[in-house]
DNA sequence: GTCAGAACTTGTCAAATGACAAGAGTTATT
DNA sequence: AATAACTCTTGTCATTTGACAAGTTCTGAC
């Protein structure tokens, strides 16, 4: 292992444990590829050819509301998959941009490989499903979050799961992923920030 | 197809054509199974056991927040699948419940015989993959529409898209998935009655 | 048919948030 | 260093929504 390919190995078995060997048939097929900040992973209106795992920096997606505004659907950190599912895999225009916010360094793997290797290994199968239903899992909880908890909560459970966002992000790109403006949310930072001390 | 089938047929042909061949290998695990109304497909803290298509009925989903009160995840009309996809496939125990809103009619499968036949056929591997894609894109949507769209719209679109649950189902459920109370939906309602008019 | 509970509407008031604008601080470019 | 563009905060006011309560209608159980 000394491709340098140790996260990669650990984010694999993390998600679906397999043997040493299974595991190495699976990252070959990952190659390396780096994105300066600003530069973008995926431009809307293309169909996304990759299946990237983020092993440093930081990446966010977002798409255009009816005005014109940019909304941010998702924040990436390290060792996350950073994918639009959806376009990746039906094959069609994605509706998003994937922007990197810093520097980042990743390996990818193209959707024909991807189907090559689900082909032949079922363990392959069941990692990539799981990446799906992970996926699916926390944007629900998110649409939950949206549902059920205030602006203040959610921007206090971000606060906690990823803070490093805040250092890389500018405020107005958190508060679309929050659901507010970023005027309302400079408010309520001051009032977290209130509660604390 | 006298084997009362059709519409498992046509729906999987609508998500990922194949031949009649492989269509007939797909649908022969599915058996038939009946809700009556109130009865649960799934409750909370069970693992989900049935990937089941819908044929004929309406369904929701819906889970607890921290007050008590029940917040409605999803509804479900004919031709849909009706399944805790996290739940199904990571084996583990649901968060939330599914309960039929009407007599319901349809067909399942286990998740043993659905990695039998994933293990197989790749063509069900495609198809199962799609349902899980298209769930992901849906929720997406429905994500984006919380964060950019009043409760207005979000109101409209889903008299829109789905105007038989508004028949099925009581307000309080129905505000609860487009996120707003149920006074406040009453409201919502007697404005956009007006607009119309 | 009566009763209890659920479903829905409406009123009042308070809280949260958005729209808009001004201004201070920061960063990038020339 | 000067400038412009971006970032963030803060003030004011309007709008949306929630919380609570009262009252009507509808529905199901007995």
């Amino acid at each position: 292992m000394s491709d340098g390919k140790h996260k990669i190995y650990e984010f694999i078995q993390s998600i679906y444990p397999m043997s040493e060997e299974q595991r190495h048939s699976v990252v070959q097929y990952f190659k390396p590829r780096v994105f300066q900040k600003n530069e973008y992973l995926l431009e809307e209106g293309r169909v996304c050819q990759m299946y990237y795992f983020l092993e440093e920096g930081y990446v966010r997606a977002y798409t255009h509301d009816h005005h014109g505004n940019d909304v941010t659907t998702a924040f990436y950190s390290p060792n996350q998959i950073v994918c639009e599912l959806s376009s990746f895999f039906k094959r069609i225009p994605a509706q998003e941009n994937i922007q990197a916010l810093t520097d980042t360094k990743g390996w990818y793997i193209t959707f024909d490989e991807l189907q090559l290797a689900f082909h032949g290994m079922s363990y392959f199968r069941e990692f990539g499903r799981l990446i799906l239903v992970n996926s699916y899992a926390q944007l629900k909880q998110r649409m939950l979050s949206m549902l059920q908890e205030t602006a203040e909560v959610r921007y206090a459970k971000l606060m906690e799961s990823n803070p490093l966002i805040f250092q890389k992000a500018p405020l107005k790109m958190i508060a679309s992923f929050i659901g507010v403006t970023d005027t309302s949310l400079s408010r309520i930072r001051k009032e977290y920030a209130r509660h604390r001390s």
